[in-house]
DNA sequence: TCAGATAAAATCGCGC
DNA sequence: GCGCGATTTTATCTGA
């Protein structure tokens, strides 16, 4: 199989308009790598840090929800097994 | 280039005993997709049940501690610029 | 927000299946690494033969299409601009 | 605990600037995206486009070694157990 | 400790 | 609409 002359340059142009924009894209990615790094070096959580990041991407009622949710299952997992117990401590 | 005999038996050797225990691997992949599906057709919240399993497997400490810093990293960047703020509301 | 006594048994039940089966899980993910380790001391190649488990993984019939495919569009998109070519080398 | 304000400062400062890049690097995820679905309409098939890309991004003399490692294990593999063969066919 | 590779998880888009 | 598959992102792990 060919693809004919006219084909092939369409493809080679969005490949390489693909490659361009994804040039980018990458220094973006170093770049916020970089700001992680400063960050660390000044004594900050990076870990932390990108849990504020996603964090505060999304809604606050959903978080709270989903945060109260997890507390609520917690709990729930952890309890001791508790079938004979008869008065709350 | 080619392999001899022997390098090429050993080779399969090899990836057979790969692909079998990646087998018995899926299948478990499998059945604890099946145990979530099985908890969501119930009720409960996927997404949740994950991150129970995975805080479960955190030394409690050290969660502790990263919930914490969350909260004060969380505290300090939603905290309005009140550099002219004279009282507290 | 609370559970009732019967959702929290039945939550803590998947939870300990999961982190069960999980478990087992784990170790198989250990034993492919250590077969992989072992391989390696013996000279062969990890990362190729990576991509030979993944490869065997999927219907060779529409691998071999797409591996074509691939070719194809890979000579359309190498191929130096030769608009001014006369004549084939 | 708590930061005192010129770390909350700094901090802010810190997740702010992260924000700000990756807002921009999605929006070039949003222009990949977009290239490729262009190229769809056009016939062509995505998939096979992104493994160009892919393998346009690696060294070629690496990535062709790699290739042939990958042959050479693919048919040691796939070689039919053939011990008591005598004579090539 | 750091970067590169691998695995797990979440997200997105398609098709039933 | 819902699961399914593909992609992307996150986290863990290994090796330098």
């Amino acid at each position: 199989m060919t693809l004919d002359t006219t084909t092939k340059a369409r493809l080679r142009n969005f490949i390489e308009r693909i490659e361009r924009v994804d040039e980018e894209r990458k220094a973006l990615t170093t770049d916020i790598g970089d700001i992680y790094k400063q960050a660390k070096g000044e004594g900050f959580d990076v870990k932390v840090m990108r849990e504020i990041v996603k964090r505060r991407k999304k809604d606050p009622a959903a978080q709270a929800t989903h945060d109260e949710l997890v507390e609520v299952y917690m709990r729930a997992v952890d309890t001791q097994m508790d079938m004979f117990e008869r008065e709350p401590a």
